[in-house]
DNA sequence: TATACTGCTATAGTTAACTATAACACTATG
DNA sequence: CATAGTGTTATAGTTAACTATAGCAGTATA
């Protein structure tokens, strides 16, 4: 876990991503307690309203329930419908464009598939050539 | 071109980033003018300066040139510019994270990228199993 | 000169995200 | 009761993104 943020996206969904990815590795089971909302805060040097919006999003979503005084716990069922749920976004909504993008970009599957996990430098020399997709000729 | 907007990112870099896949496809060559302010901010009922603002992240990247009075126009050597920036980008920043998403799902990278390009739909039935990572056990 | 295109600036207002600070409500422990 | 942990609400301020509206500046054509 870094303890940077990302500028694409707001602070509290980046935080509702980063519980949602911590059930589906198991680091959270079903029937724990998320991480306390000002402990979350004070870790990330974040302010706690931001926190609590992304616990809330988990909670509009059914995958965490709040017991006063106690904490907030993640449901039964959470991780198979993190599952379903995220899958069906992912491959609707997302995949089509980043798939787009790969193809503009020239890239092959061999050149995602090698370093791919544990990288996070990047070469920028592909396989191919340097003109990637010549199909489109606008007039 | 669809005429609807992303709530993941601000508009005006989504427009940048469309100019830009322009390049890449070939739509719009190096010499090109790009379509005008005016003409984009109606067609997609966008505040002008929202579009100004996107074609100035391309002027400050110098894939793009003003000429006063008469509009803007394509530098030469953008496209091989973009190819070698935007993969290093999506190498570095964009891919490392999605292939990290993609194996939490419990999706593989290599039948995502083999077929894949016009399925928009979704069926969420994975070749493997239910339970994609069971490495951590968390105590 | 006028007209009609370009990019660009100026002014001003709304909304969402984030922040700081404080206090309230509930639960468990002593 | 007090104490210390939970989530939650209230108040108020900053910043970035977006909006509406208007006008300036340059280029080309007539």
């Amino acid at each position: 876990m870094d303890r940077e943020w990302n500028d694409s996206q707001p602070i509290y969904r980046q935080l509702r991503d980063r519980v949602v990815a911590m059930i589906l590795d198991g680091v959270l089971k079903e029937g724990d307690s998320l991480p306390s909302v000002r402990n979350v805060a004070a870790e990330y040097r974040v302010n706690p309203l931001t926190v609590l919006k992304g616990y809330q999003e988990l909670v509009d979503e059914g995958l965490v329930e709040t017991r006063r005084g106690l904490g907030m716990f993640i449901n039964a069922g959470a991780r198979s419908m993190l599952l379903q749920g995220e899958r069906q976004k992912f491959l609707g909504e997302e995949w089509p464009r980043i798939h787009a993008t790969i193809q503009r970009l020239g890239l092959t599957a061999e050149e995602l598939l090698k370093g791919a996990t544990s990288r996070s430098s990047a070469d920028a020399t592909p396989s191919k050539s340097t003109e990637p997709n010549p199909s489109k000729e606008k007039g």
